[in-house]
RNA sequence: UGCCUCGUAGUGUAACGGUAGCACCAGAGAUUCUGGAUCUCUUUGUCUAGGUUCGAAUCCUAGCGAGGCAGCCA
């Protein structure tokens, strides 16, 4: 596969659309290859968007060629302003570094070529293949299905061209009339029996305001913009793939000079666990399931990115998942392991507690404080070290003792020792609880030779766990995001907001390493043992809001259920 | 029902008439101051039946299964 503008580490996919965009570009058949995202502005982008754009941005960045971003808005009923800016937002967030230099002309409108459009359509009114009906909507409906031709099918050319004319001068009511293609009413294919090409609609429209009263419909204007920006490969999903021939007959019938845009299918993104379909989507955010289009727990573009995803991850996973024709169902898992394969590269670790036990060293001094030594990244060398403080009084994370452990805890418990990451190994000397019996305070001894360094720093013991020092650790509210939904397919039957996950967020005030302090927003955090982490925009400077991104895997938490 | 498309380990994806690979997941072991990471190993696959061919996942036919379309939505 040919990579002439690979300039970074992405890794180039081949696909059987790559495949064809290379077998044509080695023909010779294109001086530049030219692809288009176009979104309809009727709601936020999700995850299916973003393998759609990591495949025409990735076409055109490999090929060296551009990648237009264009508006669908032929619907002034469903669309709106909002939404164009979240778009941009979360396109340029997804290609930033990577396909930007790529992108052409940002935000384009299908409407700002209404004009051409028309022009359009009176030429093929010219030319006897497009006529003005005025059955009703489900006449039209029934005289397709049954392959029936409409009584005005045979109206003149002059006579069509001057009932356009008045459709477009508003003389008429929304519905009255409609602008058909005349192509075969027996077709096998229902989308030749004569489809309606323009309909009426009385609307303002939120780009081109009362100009219009005729709208286009989805395949008369996007055949049409794809031609007039030059576009060579538009790329589409599964659905539009028997509208296909109604791509190549409009192309065909205004005789237009090549070179024309060629329309290739693939499979829509599916991931368990998740609904993808925007008026899902859109029911969660209205309902007030969540907290809105960028809830952390949401597939959306803005919500992976509040919940930590990177943009890199994200294309990682669109480069792991590939393009097919086959509709399949991705496993959640797949995002997951993009997202720690590259933060395990990444993220700086620190130590925080998500659920404080106390914890005090009996034969540690009060008072006393040392600065140990803490790596960064074990997998990364460069990032070096920093200290943290430790003293008599800590806290670890109550997960990490159990009065009555079970076979192979390698955890703290009562008589045993455990190693403090960085600091000393300590022996579980005692357990104090409250009136309740709750455990409230572990009192603990120290190997005080068992620092790194010291003479029994060597000792093997089976487990290592997190801690702060109570006294300099800082607060911070975390907050522990889970799938949304508990089933695989939540809306392969039923309701699926009946699948909701009742346990997708809790929020946990932890104790963190004083470093955290200095957190920035575009780092990804490891707490060590725990997850990946990233700084939520709630954040104020002296509340500091973390959310989970992703944990760590754990096969102890996975066999012992 | 008609039309279109697609069927390769549990999941996803390669193999373009010539040894069925890879990734994720799962399991086992090694290692580990993260039950993480890393390393090694393991289970499991060409929907079915015919045909063409020296040779078929690949080409042909039929069947079965899945998805899509049948809006004056996109």
């Amino acid at each position: 596969m040919t990579t002439p503008n690979q300039t970074d580490s992405t890794p180039v996919p081949s696909d059987f659309i790559r495949d064809i965009v290379a077998g044509e570009m080695k023909a010779g058949k294109h001086a530049q290859i030219r692809t288009r995202f176009p979104p309809e502005p009727n709601g936020y982008l999700h995850i299916g968007h973003a393998k759609s754009i990591c495949l025409n941005f990735g076409i055109a960045h490999e090929f060296g060629g551009i990648c237009n971003i264009r508006m669908d808005d032929t619907n002034p009923t469903k669309e709106e302003t909002e939404y164009v800016d979240s778009i941009m937002a979360d396109v340029r967030w997804l290609i930033d570094g990577w396909a930007d230099k790529n992108l052409g002309g940002a935000p384009l409108y299908t409407s700002d070529y209404f004009d051409k459009h028309y022009e359009f359509a009176v030429e093929l009114v010219r030319k006897g293949k497009a006529y003005v009906d005025e059955m009703p909507a489900e006449q039209t409906d029934e005289y397709r299905r049954i392959g029936k031709e409409s009584p005005s099918r045979s109206r003149p050319v002059e006579e069509n061209l001057k009932l356009f004319a008045r459709m477009k001068a508003g003389e008429f009511p929304n519905g009255a009339k409609t602008l058909r293609a005349k192509i075969d009413m027996q077709a096998a294919n229902v989308w030749l029996r004569d489809p309606v090409l323009y309909r009426i609609r009385h609307a303002e429209h939120h780009h081109t305001g009362n100009k219009w009263c005729i709208y286009p419909m989805y395949d008369w204007a996007h055949t049409l913009s794809d031609y007039l920006e030059g576009i060579t490969h538009s790329l589409c999903t599964l659905e539009f793939e028997v509208h296909r021939p109604l791509y190549e007959w409009i192309l065909n019938s205004l005789e237009l000079k090549p070179p024309l845009p060629r329309q290739i299918e693939f499979a829509r993104l599916n991931l368990t666990y998740s609904v993808m379909s925007k008026r899902k989507l859109i029911q969660l955010v209205e309902d007030g399931l969540v907290t809105g289009w960028d809830d952390p727990r949401m597939l959306t573009i803005s919500g992976l990115r509040r919940r930590g995803v990177t943009a890199s991850a994200l294309r990682a996973f669109a480069y792991n998942i590939g393009i097919t024709k086959y509709p399949s169902l991705n496993e959640m898992a797949l995002l997951e392991h993009a997202v720690r394969e590259e933060f395990n590269r990444t993220a700086p670790r620190r130590l925080a507690v998500l659920r404080p036990l106390k914890v005090v060293i009996t034969n540690y001094p009060e008072g006393r404080v040392e600065e140990l030594d803490a790596v960064n990244n074990p997998e990364d060398q460069a990032a070096g070290s920093r200290k943290i403080p430790f003293s008599r009084e800590l806290f670890i994370d109550a997960a990490d003792f159990m009065e009555v452990p079970p076979p192979k805890y390698f955890r703290l418990k009562p008589g045993g020792e455990v190693r403090l990451k960085y600091a000393y190994v300590i022996k579980c000397d005692e357990v104090v609880k409250d009136a309740g019996g709750n455990v409230i305070e572990l009192r603990c001894t120290a190997d005080l030779e068992s620092k790194s360094g010291g003479a029994t720093s060597s000792r093997k013991i089976k487990g290592t766990i997190h801690w702060v020092s109570a006294s300099h650790a800082i607060d911070a509210e975390v907050r522990l995001y889970d799938r949304l939904f508990t089933v695989p397919e939540p809306d392969a039957d039923g309701d699926f907001k009946s699948f909701l996950n009742p346990n997708s967020l809790e929020i946990l005030n932890a104790k963190c390493e004083p470093s955290l302090a200095d957190a920035a927003a575009d780092v990804r955090y490891q707490f060590e043992r725990l997850g990946y982490f990233a700084f939520d925009l709630d954040s104020k400077p002296k509340k500091l809001v973390f959310n989970r991104t992703i944990t760590l895997k754990d096969t102890w938490a996975k066999k012992s259920g």
